[in-house]
Order: C-alpha cells, then sequence, then structure tokens
DNA sequence: TTTGAGTCAATACC
DNA sequence: GGTATTGACTCAAA
C-alpha cells in the first residue's frame, strides 16, 4: 500500500460495485481499444455508455489533475495506463491529460475517458492493480529480449525498425507495407497555412486548390489541416475560457497546475503552440477577399514566385497590417503582428488571449455570413 | 458533402 | 524511454 501514494479521496463518483477481481491478470489488456473491463475498476454490471449516461456533471479538470499526479507519483506511464484502463493510446491519453475539455462540451463518447478516469480513481487498488502489470511487462519484455538474444536474432529484433525489409522482425501485415508516410509540414508551408487560416478559417474549395498547388501540398492535406487546427483552436478557447472563468472567481490553482499550454508556447516544436494560428492577429481593418487567402500564404513559401511585398523572411503578417497597425506593429486589436513568440514572452498571458479572441471572431463571422448565405465576403468590415 | 469530435499512430522532443 | 505534437482517419450530425 506503501507504493501508492498520492490516490486520495475519489472526486464525486463513486465506483457502484465492489467486487474486485484478483489482481494481475493482465493477458491482453494492452491493446488500445481493449480497456479493462469495467468489473475491474470497481462497478456493476453497467456498461460504460449508461454509467456515461447517469453519471452527473464531472470535473474533467480535477479528474486529470489527479490522474496526472498518480500516474507521476507511482511512476505509471501513460501508454500503460491509456492501453489497460481507458482503451487509449498513449498520444490520446497526453491529450486528454494536457487539454481536458469542459464536461458540458463533451460529447457522450468524449465523456467515457473521464468516466473511466474517474471508476479508476475511486478504487486505491486499482493503481496497485495497474502496478503489478507494469512489473508483469517488464518481466516479459526481459524474457522476450533473453530468448531473441540467444537465438541470435539481429540485433534488437523485437523492436520495430520502421523498415521491414531490412529488419529481422516478422514480415509486417501487406497492409503495413502500403502504409502511406506520415507528412510532415514544413515550418514555411505551416506558416503558409496559418496565414491562409487567418484571412479564411473556412476556405472553400477552390482556396484549397490553390492553397494546395502552390504549396505543393496534396488538396486533402491542406483540408485535413484547416480540419485539425481549427478543432484545436476550438479547444485551446475552450480551456482558456476556464481559466479566465476559474481566475475570475479566484480561480483553484489547480486548474492552472496542469496547464502548460500557452504561457511556453515558442518551444519550437509548435512554437505557436496550437494556439497559435489564432494567435495570428486578423489582418489589418480588411481582410481580402476569399481567394487571397491563398494568395496571402505562397509569399513565405515562393518569394520569387509572387509579388515581393511580404518577403519569406519578414515576419508573417506584417506588411498587410502595416497600413493599419503602423509603426508600432500593432493588428487590429492592437497586439503586435509579427514574432508571436517574443509577443508572448512579453506578455504572454494577456497577448495569446487576445489573439485567440481574435481568431474566434474571425470563426464567428464566418458563421455569420454563411447565416446571412453570403457566399464570398467582399469586404470584411468591424 | 461538410464539419466537428474523437482517436490513432508516426515522429519530434526532452 | 516517456511524453507531446500533429497529419490522417472514422463516424455522426447537419
Amino acid at each position: 500500500m506503501e507504493s501508492v501514494k498520492s490516490l486520495g479521496e475519489p472526486l464525486g463518483l463513486q465506483a457502484s460495485g465492489s467486487e474486485q477481481p484478483p489482481p494481475g491478470e493482465p493477458s491482453e489488456g494492452s491493446q488500445p481499444g481493449t480497456p479493462l473491463p469495467l468489473s475491474s475498476l470497481g462497478s456493476s454490471a453497467l456498461s460504460i455508455q449508461e454509467m456515461v449516461a447517469m453519471s452527473p456533471e464531472l470535473d474533467t479538470y480535477a479528474i486529470t489533475k489527479k490522474v496526472k499526479e498518480v500516474l507521476t507519483d507511482n511512476n505509471l506511464g501513460q501508454r500503460l495506463f491509456g492501453e489497460t484502463i481507458l482503451g487509449l493510446t498513449q498520444g490520446s491519453v497526453s491529450d486528454l491529460l494536457a487539454r481536458p475539455k469542459p464536461w458540458h462540451k463533451l460529447s457522450l463518447k468524449g465523456r467515457e475517458p473521464f468516466v473511466r478516469m474517474q471508476l479508476w480513481l475511486s478504487d486505491p487498488r486499482n493503481v496497485e492493480k495497474l502496478m503489478d502489470m507494469k512489473r508483469m511487462e517488464k518481466k516479459a519484455y526481459m524474457k522476450r529480449r533473453h530468448s531473441s538474444v540467444s537465438d541470435a536474432q539481429p540485433v534488437d529484433s523485437a523492436l520495430p525498425t520502421g523498415d521491414y525489409a531490412q529488419s529481422g522482425s516478422p514480415q509486417p501485415h501487406p497492409q503495413q507495407q502500403l502504409k502511406k508516410p506520415r507528412v510532415v509540414l514544413a515550418p514555411e508551408e505551416k506558416e503558409a497555412l496559418k496565414r491562409a487560416y487567418q484571412q479564411k478559417p473556412y476556405p472553400s474549395p477552390k482556396t484549397i486548390e490553390e492553397l494546395a498547388s502552390q504549396l505543393n501540398l496534396k488538396t486533402s492535406t491542406v483540408i485535413n489541416w484547416f480540419h485539425n487546427y481549427r478543432s484545436r483552436i476550438r479547444r485551446e478557447l475552450f480551456i482558456e475560457e476556464i481559466q479566465a472563468a476559474a481566475s475570475g472567481e479566484g480561480g483553484s490553482p489547480s486548474v492552472r497546475a496542469g496547464k502548460t499550454v500557452d504561457t511556453d508556447s515558442c518551444d519550437g516544436a509548435e512554437s505557436d503552440g496550437p494556439v497559435e494560428g489564432r494567435g495570428r492577429p486578423l489582418q489589418a481593418d480588411k481582410v481580402p477577399p476569399t481567394e487571397e487567402a491563398a494568395r496571402a500564404a505562397t509569399p513565405a513559401l515562393s518569394p520569387g514566385q509572387t509579388e515581393p511585398t511580404t518577403s519569406a523572411g519578414e515576419a508573417p503578417g506584417t506588411s498587410q497590417a502595416s497600413p493599419h497597425g503602423g509603426p508600432s506593429g500593432l493588428g487590429l486589436f492592437g497586439f503586435p503582428e509579427a514574432t508571436p513568440c517574443a509577443a508572448s514572452s512579453r506578455n504572454p498571458k494577456d497577448s495569446s488571449l487576445r489573439k485567440k479572441k481574435a481568431a474566434n471572431l474571425n470563426n464567428i463571422i464566418h458563421r455569420l455570413e454563411k447565416a446571412a448565405s453570403k457566399e464570398e465576403p467582399s469586404e470584411w468590415e468591424f
């Protein structure tokens, strides 16, 4: 019991059942999509869907905070926790823990992992079980490693190499061989897409076509990028709302504690963080008509191909904003146009919030236009 | 058909 | 080795 360091009081939703299966039995538990049966979490015969439907409103932030705490304190990884308890992969768990959406914004399906977390937290023995599983996994791994070494397998054949043809690992399924390589967008491409997003968060098919051809990307990649970007921006806005509300009402530090987004969003990986795009200020007073969005995307990529008004190296958005931003380099809402990183490092919270609001406004405008059945705005005014 | 929500999984990062 | 990021995908709703 000593190993269970920080499992404290349950967070509200109690597991209804009390029967506990014998500890251990990890069996096939480590595949995403096959979380531990609910009975293992202490619930009764209710299905998870039923439990979600019946669940009272849960504090997703408190739950994820607690889960993070417990995982950290007990040295349990996201992968094991996700695959065993939630039936999700490590990446999904990371995302959920780092950016939990408020309960009311979640669909029934989206609430499921939180109910599972809550159930898991409600019984301290669950942590011990997971730790047992971890030990068993390690044992099994060592065993495999040992046997593969004694079989004189090529180095580490048990590990995926990414190159099936040359490794000693088993032949992959034909479908794996055909798997498409992941597209990795270059920073300039992302920058260009973000710029296009600023001007039109919902580009027309024509704009998408243009963007794709100008950036030399597949249209599906551009479409996906816009989908993902909108979705992630929306999510960040939810978080900001919560944080603002929390701090407004003397907010619990716990809500903020888990949030690493934004404040250190200039870390290079997505220096802008998912938030950054909204971060790009709305361009000056007028956003160019629709298809201009595509055109606006190009300079960063091919300075030689387009008019030199916005040079590749120039801080994005600068040239367009200059008429309005003036020498101060401020955009429509008064925050710095260029180098969002620099801006946010000066006043990270303030500027990022403003940026998000600006982008949010852009989205609202789009919807209003849509509602008004305006196909393409010739001019956007505020 | 488009969009949002949720997720996977490759890969970048620490 | 664990975690974070992100392009792609599935599914459901409008």
